[in-house]
RNA sequence: GGGCCGCUAGCUCAAUGGCAGAGCAACGGACUUUUAAUCCGCAGGUUCUGGGUUCGAGUCCCAGGCGGCCCA
């Protein structure tokens, strides 16, 4: 590997960095002199590894191609330092002195965040400092913008998460947390594929929503003229895949939920959901348990972790306890669903939690639950047994009259994932569906619709089936201890910039546009307002 | 939706109601072993927006925008 000829040599490098020499000048056209392929040899933590502890003054007559940007620089007349920064975040020190630099000046003209390439040989300073030397080097992409301040960054936030190309280079663990995200899902894939489920990908697009209760966006297809809903959950689609033979399926979902924003809630947010053909709620108990505890050794070297400074005991098998048993221990009252309503609405009005008339025992139940218990629930907990009324998807329990075989496990406070052994019976979802409907026809914007090929799939037959939904946001914060769900998305969801003409006018919104420029008429767009003519002007702006 | 806090140079932050500043970055110069290099010089502003009070507003008042935190 080491031996092979770098793609960027040292005379090709010298030549470029002739050419780069002008590239102090700003105005000079972006990829002037920047190359259209460029050969790095190692990555810096390669070259780290390579080359650990070595004395002061060591020439190791090694010779590696070395690509990131300059992210420090100390000039000292004929000789100049820099350090190096690549995209996982290592970094390695350049040791360029005038007399074997080529272009020496213009090297020493690079900018704070300029992208370069550089071939040398790895040496260690009089002081001891692993360098590579710069014997050529070669201008990849100059940064036009300054880069934050060296030493503080960036601070505010809202810039952070507007600007991550930038806030990934000067934000050390926005970097590591979102890397750490990927190779959770990519341990995740592994893992959950090892065990023999299949991944799939079900329709972002809805005809009905369905599968969780929540409000979902809406859209429009212009040929077909018809709305359809972006999905607030896969499930539907996933158990007709069970219907259809795939015994173990999952599916790594973006979902929206057209809700509140906070610190814990994007519109749009990834759900990892699976299916297990033949298992009850017992299965995905232990399988979420065991996913966990993988990823949280994985990722963190162990199962005991501290989030926001508490300690977080991972390690299965998580408790276990009904919700009637927990809200009992909460708030000293034995309630469930066969309590008598008032009872119920009493307990409510002690506790400070907010219901309405149209809400059944369960509903008055899970209220109380999420009100008063289940964010004093630090440890994970797998809360069992929901009422059925909340629940229109799963199976009744096999027990306990007026329940399911529902869980969720909660951990740190807040929900982490949601499953249950699934409603197989296509006479009971049909009663249920109905009952949904009739709460949205009462007005809750949460409630399902009747979903009749979702029945029909399973008068063909479901067999006995677990599913399982888990927050795979909600799991990044606890690997990585974030505090909020927006460190954990790369690009969250946030008003547009003040001023930013990236909005088109509702003109070209509309179907039969082509070309966004000559559509957008600022006089016929005054009634869509400010914006339109602003994004018409933009697009004009663009073109000339 | 409510409460509190924040918004000043590219970045990080100052400024009793009295000439809007510093560090870093940029720009010009010095410097051959630095580590956020150092030193000299120079330039940089719609103080988020719009009103108001005042002789005078970054600062006080009102409205709005965006963000953060807490609550619902």
């Amino acid at each position: 590997m080491t031996d092979a000829a770098a793609p960027a040599g040292p005379d090709a490098a010298s030549d470029a960095g002739a050419d780069a020499g002008s590239v102090g000048d700003r105005r000079v056209p972006a990829d002037r002199g920047v190359p259209y392929r460029f050969g790095p040899t190692h990555p810096l933590a390669g070259v780290r590894e390579r080359h650990g502890e070595l004395p002061a003054g060591t020439e190791t007559g090694e010779v590696v191609t070395v690509a990131g940007r300059l992210m420090l620089r100390r000039v000292q007349g004929r000789l100049a330092f820099g350090t190096l920064q690549d995209g996982p975040g290592d970094r390695i020190q350049l040791f360029a002195p005038a007399g074997s630099t080529p272009d020496f000046v213009g090297f020493c003209a690079l900018g704070l965040g300029d992208w370069i390439g550089v071939t040398g040989e790895v040496m260690t300073t009089r002081k001891g400092e692993l360098s590579v030397r710069v014997d050529g080097w070669q201008l990849l992409a100059p940064a036009r913008r300054a880069f934050p301040d060296k030493w503080h960054g960036l601070s505010d936030t809202d810039t952070r998460y507007r600007q991550r190309y930038v806030d990934l280079w000067v934000t050390p663990e926005a970097r590591e947390t979102l890397r750490m995200r990927s190779r959770l899902v990519s341990l995740t894939r592994r893992w959950l594929e090892d065990r023999g489920y299949i991944e799939v990908e079900t329709p972002v697009f809805h005809p009905i929503p369905g599968g969780a209760l929540a409000r979902p966006f809406t859209t429009h297809h212009n040929a077909l003229d018809l709305d359809l809903y972006l999905r607030i959950a896969p499930e539907l689609y996933l158990k007709r895949l069970v219907v259809g033979g795939f015994e173990r399926v999952y599916e790594i979902a973006r979902v929206f939920r057209n809700e509140g924003m906070s610190t814990r809630h994007n519109p749009e947010f990834t759900m990892l959901e699976l299916y297990e053909a033949y298992g009850d709620y017992h299965v995905h108990m232990a399988l979420t348990e065991e996913l966990v505890a993988h990823l949280a050794t994985e990722l963190r070297g162990s199962t005991v972790l501290t989030y926001q400074g508490r300690e977080l005991d991972l390690t299965p098998p998580w408790r276990r306890a009904t919700m009637s048993d927990l809200v009992e221990d909460r708030i000293g009252l034995r309630l469930d669903v066969a309590t008598p309503i008032d009872e119920l609405r009493r307990a409510c009005d002690e506790h400070g939690v907010t219901w309405e008339r149209g809400y059944g025992p369960g509903k008055l139940v899970l209220e109380l639950y999420e009100k008063t218990t289940e964010a004093a629930q630090w440890q994970p907990v797998f809360v069992l047994d929901y009422p059925q009324e909340v629940s229109p998807l799963a199976r009744r329990h096999r027990e306990v009259p007026g329940l399911v075989e529902r869980f969720e496990a909660i951990v740190a406070g807040r929900e982490l994932c949601n499953g249950f052994s699934e409603l197989v019976d296509p006479d009971d979802q049909r009663a249920r569906f109905d009952d949904q409907a009739r709460q949205r026809a009462a007005g809750d914007a949460d409630a399902m619709a009747v979903d009749d090929d979702y029945l029909r799939a399973l008068e063909y037959g479901l067999p006995p089936t677990v599913g399982l939904g888990i927050g795979i946001d909600r799991l990044v914060m606890l690997m990585a201890d974030a505090p909020s769900v927006r460190d954990v998305i790369l690009f969250p969801t946030l008003r547009p910039e003040a001023g930013d003409p990236g909005v088109p006018g509702d003109a070209d919104l509309r179907g039969d546009t082509d070309l966004r420029g000559d559509t957008g008429d600022p006089g016929a767009a005054g009634a869509a307002g400010a914006a339109g003519a602003a994004g018409a002007a933009g697009a004009g702006g663009a073109r000339s």
